[in-house]
Parts: structure tokens; sequence; C-alpha cells
DNA sequence: CCTTTTAGATGATGATGGTAATCTATAAAT
DNA sequence: ATTTATAGATTACCATCATCATCTAAAAGG
């Protein structure tokens, strides 16, 4: 059956990103296979080395998917208030309990930033990068550090960690909602 | 040399499982094996279940005592005021860069959380029960639920799993910094 | 003492996983 | 149309790992 046309393959390559990115989410990076990624795209893992240099260089590429496919679209906003807009709308999507139980698409900060921390090179670079940029969304104040940003960015993503450790969907329910006060009261009353 | 005596063996048990709490904590657990732990104590792997049924036996009880390190000590105050202090000392020390860089002594949760919400059985409601107690020793107010204690903790928990994806030493320590400063405002202005 | 038990070492087993070599059918290039 | 390059499949290789069987020397127990 080899080979695929080139769109072929750039589909391919995008099915193998996207599943890799899911399943480094749901199952974690070390506990997912090249041939796990290859298996959700109805491949083989042979061919996989067509596609990515190593299991490394699909991480990094995988990870800053899933950061795209959380960040680009938000700041594209054109006015003041549009942009405080987007950010509700993005902390309240964060703090859903859809957020919570659909890992897979979810922020990869929350489920992989652990794992990524153990990382050397382009991959821990890359993290930190996501990190910026989420806190400079986030950020409303005029502050150019964004630190602001970064604290309700680790109240985010310290939330969803430890909601997806709750027993209950109620308990977990809870702890939502108490961070969703929490947020409102560090919008509210930061002074920088 | 075998066999060694009573008391060396549980003298070797506690090590293993110093040993396991710091491995995975630094490493994780998927990148941690029972080798690892059995090297980092001086022995061999086959002697390892003599002590532990099974690596994830292995983990429940490195992750519990890794939590009693970090808990146990902490709700022994008699007074109101002493209890306040020991909150403010624990917050202290989690928002501190010793924290940020000594994974294998830090709090379990910023370093396991997430491998830990992907399992099933006792893993994951001893880890649930580390969120509660550390929740309920965190909430100075009088809600049962420790509402707040759940936002605190999560702020704590994602400030250090996102300055540990600082680059700079500056980096982390401003994120820390900033998260001092939230905490205090949370603390302060928390309407029950 | 003398027997029995067992902590830990050695080595084997089977599974899994990352990577490389090779094959093949088809897409591209000429 | 013929040649060349290559996407993906098959298979193999080597390392790692969890677990188990076996061996041993020394501890426990009588």
């Amino acid at each position: 059956m080899p080979r695929t046309s080139e769109a072929e393959k750039q589909k391919n390559h995008a099915k193998i990103l996207e599943a890799a990115s899911r399943l480094f989410r749901e199952n974690g990076v070390d506990a997912t296979g090249v041939g796990d990624v290859m298996n959700a795209v109805g491949m083989t893992h042979g061919g996989f080395y067509r596609h990515f240099e190593s299991k490394e260089a699909l991480v990094e590429a995988a990870f800053e998917h899933a950061v795209e496919d959380v960040i680009d679209h938000l700041d594209v906003a054109d006015t003041n208030s549009a942009l405080a807009q987007q950010r509700q709308a993005y902390i309240e999507k964060y703090l859903s309990s859809q957020h919570v139980s659909d890992r897979g698409h979810g922020c990869p900060l929350a489920t992989l930033g652990a794992e990524l921390a153990r990382t050397d090179g382009t991959i821990h670079t890359s993290a930190a990068e996501a990190v910026s940029r989420l806190a400079t969304f986030l950020d409303d104040s005029e502050d150019d550090a964004n630190t602001k940003g970064h604290s309700l960015l680790a109240l985010l993503a310290g939330t969803v960690l430890l909601a997806r450790l709750a027993e209950t969907e109620a308990d977990s329910e809870k702890m939502l909602e108490s961070s969703r006060a929490a947020m409102a009261l560090l919008q509210k009353n930061w002074r920088g």
C-alpha cells in the first residue's frame, strides 16, 4: 500500500500530532509509547520515523500543539473589553468539570507540567514559554512582568490538578466553585 | 551475607520507603524502576519483594510516607494562634525556592498529582485524602467543607508546579513572590 | 547446638518500548 | 513511460523493567 501522496502524508503527520497530544495528556508521556500513538491513528509503529526524529521530538511538537490548541485563538481580541471577555470565558472553561474530566484535551500544563519540569533543553524552554504566554493573557494589570497573571494561572492549574484527585464529582465541583470565587477575588483586589 | 536481623530488616524497609518517596518525586513514578530504588539503598532488586508485594504497593506506601513527612507534624498545635503560625510557616516553606528546587523532598501533590490522578483504587483514594487533610489544615474559616483551604492549596501547588518550569531562578522567584502576595490577599479577603 | 526460617543476592523470564533495517507499492520527477 | 525517491508495513534488535525461582548465609527458635 505505501506509498501515500504528499498531501496524505501531511494529513497523517497532523493526525499523529493530535493523537500524541491527546494521549500524552491522558496517560502521561512516559506511559505513552510511540506504538500507542501510531495505533491511535491506525498506523503501525514503523512509519513513525518518517515523521519525527525521535520520541523526544514528538513530545515537544505535541506539547506545542496542545498549547496552540489552547492559546492561539485567544489573544486575537482587538479591543480591551473584548480581551477582558476572552479572559473570563477562558477562566470559566478552565474551571469547568468538563475540563477536569477531559484531560486529553485540557491544559497541558496541568497534565504534563511535572513531567516537563524534569526535562532539559527545548522541551523545558517550550513549557516556560507557554507559562509566560498564558500569564500574559490572563494579566489585566499594567505590570510588565505579569506578576498577577502568573498567580492566576497557578490557581487555575493547581485547582484542576487537585480536582482531578477528588473521588466524587461533587467534591471536584466544590473545588472548582471555590476557585471561581478565589479567581474573582484576586482579579478585583489585586494591588499592582 | 544474608540473612540480616529483624531490626536490620525494619531499617532497610524504612530506607526503601524513603528512597522511593524521594525518587518518585524527583523523577516520577513511571520513570523510577524498582531496581533504581533498591540501588539507591545499596541493595539489589531481588530483595524487594520481601518488603513489598508489588511496585504498586510501594507507590502507595511511598506516597503516604511523603504525605506524612509533610503533614503529620503540622496539626499538633494546641492553640488557635499556634495553628495560625504553623499555617504561615507552612505557606512560607511551600513558596520557597528551596521547595522549588528540591522536588525530592517537596509536596508530593505538586510532583505526583497528575500521575496519581490517572490511578485507580487505593492510591487515588490516598491522594484524595491528602488533599483533604492539607486543605483542612490551611483553612482558617469556620467552613466545614474547607472551601477556602482547597483554593489556597491549589494556589500553592500550582505555583510550585509552574515555578519549576521557569528557566531562571529569577523568574521562579518572581512567581513565588507573586503568589505569596496572592495567598495573603486570599487569606484576608475571603468571605465565607 | 541444631534445625528451621528468611533477607537479600543472582539470574532467569516474559513483556514492553525505542530505534534501525529492509521491503514494497506508489507517488514524483525526468 | 521509465526511473527514482519515499510512506508506511514488517521484522528485528537491544535495553529496560516487573516479577519469580533459586541459592546462601546468617538469624531465630527450640
